[in-house]
DNA sequence: GTCGGATGTAAGCGACTGCTTACATGGGGG
DNA sequence: CCCCCATGTAAGCAGTCGCTTACATCCGAC
């Protein structure tokens, strides 16, 4: 029967189906209705819950920010993201990578969540080098990271949709060293 | 008093209008009417000379796609991309890549073109190691750039996206010949 | 000159957008 | 029991979208 008002439950259920919809089509190409319609509610009960399709995205992207650096030592961070990323599917499109690749423009409170992921794991990852340019190089392994997801789920480019996601771990990690080993000890 | 009436001149307005603003804004945030605007003309007229927003787009893709290969030996081509990327201003959101990358969106002949661009490059890239995963690494590679580019215009991640283009072509070069470098003469 | 097609314009159509309003309904507390 | 408010719904508003239509205007051919 499942209980037929449970506002909670709703609130989920707009979230699950935003994130899914967001993350599969970005922010323009997704609407309010269409989130409504996959989570069986009326779309109205969005704006009561969420205020506005902006804040519904920040939700969902703070949701998935907070869920994503939380269990990777910094040392296998590059790996152990890079895995995550492609796992299961080659096309894992609901991954929140995507959402946050798939809506590049945007003010508003999503533009500052977006960032707020870049630096965590920037400075996760400049932790690994004692390289004065330190950062620089963080930066350039968080690039890669956004580039190999972009060129699997937006542009599916063969072979690498489909490859080997240990195999090609195994590749970006190896030549990501060159710029995060450290040079001399501290 | 510049010719009042003249069809190949409003055409070319056009696509150089289109070629900017899918350039910063992206497919979907980009109306027909900021374009005829821009180029300071009619609306009318895009539909006359391009028959539909879509197929001018393709356009704008196919001709920058031609252009943007043309002159660079495949040795330097990872260098040449990645400072001709960053060259001149730290955001250069007219470069070629920026509309592909902000157009995420699938079907019609948007999705060819793009997927061809990726493939000259790809191939371009591939011929550099005598690997036998050459593609996967030339996908790697090629996910860099994409990855660099989407870091500085679409997130304006600092400090990758201030950062002098030379040191930052210096270090993925030196990265990168980890995967592209000949293993065995041949 | 003048006629006809190339070129440019003004206006608006129908669909869709995010969002709001006015109203139905159900179930727990008094 | 019944009332009241949390929950859910139907309908629509105002704006924008891509695109079309009906109409002006210019200029070269004859």
């Amino acid at each position: 029967m499942s209980r037929p008002r449970d506002a909670d439950a709703t609130k989920a259920a707009l979230l699950d189906a935003a994130t899914k919809l967001f993350g599969e089509r970005g922010y323009d190409r997704t609407t309010v209705r269409d989130i409504a319609s996959l989570a069986g509610v009326n779309q109205a009960l969005l704006f009561r819950y969420y205020g506005s399709k902006d804040a519904l995205f920040a939700t969902v992207l703070a949701t998935q920010s907070r869920e994503l650096l939380e269990d990777s030592p910094a040392e296998h961070l590059l790996r152990n993201v890079l895995l995550r990323m492609m796992e299961k599917t080659p096309r894992r499109e609901d991954h929140p990578l995507y959402a946050v690749l798939r809506s590049s423009h945007h003010d508003s409170a999503a533009e500052v969540v977006r960032r707020q992921l870049g630096e965590e794991y920037a400075r996760a990852l400049s932790s690994l080098t004692d390289a004065e340019d330190a950062e620089l190089r963080a930066d350039l392994v968080l690039a890669w990271i956004v580039g190999i997801g972009v060129l699997r789920s937006v542009f599916g480019k063969q072979p690498l949709a489909d490859a080997d996601a240990a195999a090609v771990a195994a590749l970006v990690t190896e030549a990501a060293s060159v710029l995060l080993e450290h040079t001399e000890s501290g």
